[in-house]
RNA sequence: GCCGGUGUGGCUCAAUGGUAGAGCGAUCCCUUCGUAAGGGAUAGGUUAGAGGUUCAAGUCCUCUCAUCGGCUCCA
């Protein structure tokens, strides 16, 4: 979170934008322009006028010009009517005076050089020094009070520091952390591919990307068998009928492939995995001692994302879930989500993830969802109980709930500070009911089980965007599809680099060699830039003392070893899945 | 889907409306080397696609597609 004096600074510099803009186009009508993390924006209704980059020299200019008059911001209660008369003729500061005048709250205006704007207030004293140090970053479209429903308005991004020196940090920052986008990484170091001629979304891991994927999955399934999940294997298509029982048909039919049409039945590629599992939970009486039963299965589901929101591997249109169901008891849903909730940290932990958040989705009046206030209420206890009992930090959002219950998600943000959602618990009161679920309790009765839905780390295709931003491509040895990578010095040590290589493969590394009538100094380089873990030198004294010289991915020359004792310390640093220490 | 931007060899980028180039990479040859780039040669393009304006289009216009930054939506 943002200090409140650095707050002020940008919302402050969004009035001097808005002045700017107001000075150079009159007939634009102002909406608002708020502070945000690494800076300030300003949304502006701009009418038949078009803004782009291109104007901002002209902008960044008139604001420095108008920032001379600015001594200080002096503010003024005004009424209602004062207030709608200042804006006549702007329907957006109309709505706002309207909605702010009803809602009991005190109307003020703000008044620096010349310009006057409706503003709650929080400003810098002075202006005129404070400002001086700001930088337009982008224009983009933004809905008018964030619904595509309204009118787009045109957004004005910039930031502002104190200094020039913090301005021009966070700007070689942002330089910086472009480098370590997982589209430009996943390109060099071969993980993956997206091409037109597969189609926009759909993404082909390639054999290095393949690798990581696979050790994540066996990390899951090992880890999910440890802690009592059972897996399974469900096809990719299936019955239309399942999902119109789920009630995702109704709901998300959007986002579905179109139906096909097969022996004059129609069928849906899977967008959720949810039906499949409950088949399988449906396919024998189940009793209460078998309770929780946790259903799971790495499943790949379909789903069709509006063009604009596809973005390499972090939205995508096939997302393989590291899914589960587990079905159980309304008084084992406590200790079944903080069983969930546990696993999902000890995921984040392995893979050192720490700049996350927690999202508590809950129902918001707007929007459509299955079952009743009263069933809401029980589901929602029992998640708020499960939270409280392990004392979790968290932001409470309404409107973020499933449409068949509300559910803790973990925000992860990418390398240029992007929020995406990834692992997710659901607590599923609703659809044990419309599938007809049932167990027989200790007095030989039927009741309905409760459904949690999980996926922790969310999706694969997403969760190695985000791996591969986190470690910047440097990912630790258990990880990395190429463990060592075997230099010979010249042709006449690929005998021995040859039989380096099969001790090293027969123990399970992965390995590589690099056979080109190249320097050694080009090799070192050309692996540095592979991001391989651990370089293995070899020359006339390795050959001599049957050893190989290590050099290790960060530069360091970790000298000669004995090649037992190198696989033996690197399969020590597998099996802990220890993270990289560069 | 919406607002704005961008599409030129595998990658990064050049080319006042007038013969599409460079570096890296790739391939082949030479070199046989001790901790971040040895040398030479060769290949590689219907300038995203389709229309249009023009004597002439990579360059101007229209549409489509993809992609980037956002918005919306979401794992």
């Amino acid at each position: 979170m943002e200090d409140n004096n650095l707050d002020n600074l940008r919302h402050s510099c969004a009035h001097l934008l808005a002045a700017a803009v107001m000075e150079l186009w009159p007939k634009t009508l102002r909406t608002i322009g708020p502070s945000i993390e690494n800076g300030f924006y300003y949304d502006f209704d701009f009418e038949e006028v078009k803004i782009s980059e291109e104007d901002f020299p002209k902008i960044e200019d008139k604001m420095h010009e108008i920032l001379n008059s600015w001594e200080g911001f002096v503010g003024r209660e005004v009424l209602k009517e004062e207030a709608l008369n200042a804006y006549s003729d702007n329907d957006y500061k109309k709505e706002l005076i309207e909605e702010f005048a009803d809602d009991g709250q005190k109307l003020t205006f703000y008044k620096s050089g010349n310009y006057e704007d409706l503003c709650r207030g929080g400003h810098v004293e002075n202006p005129k020094e404070a400002l001086k140090n700001f930088k337009l970053l982008s224009v983009a479209g933004a809905y008018w009070r964030g619904s595509e429903k309204n009118k787009m308005l045109t957004r004005i991004y910039g930031t502002v520091f104190p200094s020039q020196e913090e301005l021009d940090e966070y700007l070689k920052n942002q330089d910086e952390a472009k480098k370590r986008d997982h589209r430009k990484l996943g390109r060099e170091l071969n993980l993956y591919l997206l091409t037109d001629e597969v189609g926009p979304g759909l993404l082909l891991l390639k054999p290095k990307g393949s690798i990581i994927r696979r050790e994540i999955e066996n990390l899951i399934i090992t880890e999910q068998t440890k802690r009592g999940y059972q897996h399974v294997y469900t096809p990719h298509i299936g019955r239309k009928k399942l999902w119109e029982t789920s009630g995702h048909w109704d709901l998300y039919r959007d986002k579905m492939y179109a139906p096909m049409k097969i022996d004059d039945e129609q069928y849906l590629v899977k967008p959720m995995n949810c039906p499949f599992h409950m088949m399988i939970y449906k396919s024998q009486p189940r009793s209460y001692r078998e309770l929780p039963l946790r259903i799971a299965e790495i499943a790949t589901v379909y789903r069709y994302e509006k063009p604009g929101e596809l973005s390499g591997m972090l939205r995508v249109r096939h997302i393989t879930q590291d899914d589960a169901h587990i079905f159980c008891r309304e008084s084992q849903v406590v200790d079944e989500f903080i069983g969930v909730f546990d696993y999902m940290s000890f995921l984040l932990k392995v893979f050192g993830l720490n700049n996350f958040y927690l999202r508590l989705g809950l129902r918001s009046p707007k929007e459509k969802y299955l079952g009743n206030d009263e069933v809401w209420k029980r589901a929602e206890d029992e998640i708020v109980k499960a939270i409280e009992k392990k004392g979790l930090k968290y932001t409470k959002s309404e409107g973020d709930a499933a449409f068949y219950g509300p559910k803790l998600d973990v925000i992860i943000k990418d390398a240029i500070g992007r929020e995406w959602q990834c692992g997710t618990i659901q607590v599923d009161f609703m659809l044990a009911d419309r599938f007809g679920l049932e167990y027989i309790n200790e007095e030989g009765k039927t009741e309905r089980p409760v459904l949690i839905h999980r996926a922790p780390l969310g999706s694969t295709e997403r969760f190695m965007g985000i791996l591969i931003e986190h470690f910047a491509g440097n990912f630790p040895t258990w990880l990395n599809p190429v463990q060592v990578k075997i230099l010979p010095i010249s042709e006449k040590h690929l005998e021995y680099a040859r039989s380096v290589m099969e001790k090293l493969k027969n123990e399970n590394i992965r390995v590589e060699i690099d056979e080109r009538s190249e320097t050694l100094g080009a090799k070192i380089r050309d692996a540095q830039m592979e991001k391989v873990s651990y370089m293995a030198i070899v020359g006339d004294k390795e050959i001599e003392n049957q050893s190989i010289s290590v050099r290790a991915r960060a530069g360091k020359d970790l000298g000669s070893q004995k090649i037992e004792d190198f696989t033996s310390n690197i399969k020590v640093e597998i099996g802990e899945k220890k993270l990289p220490q560069e």
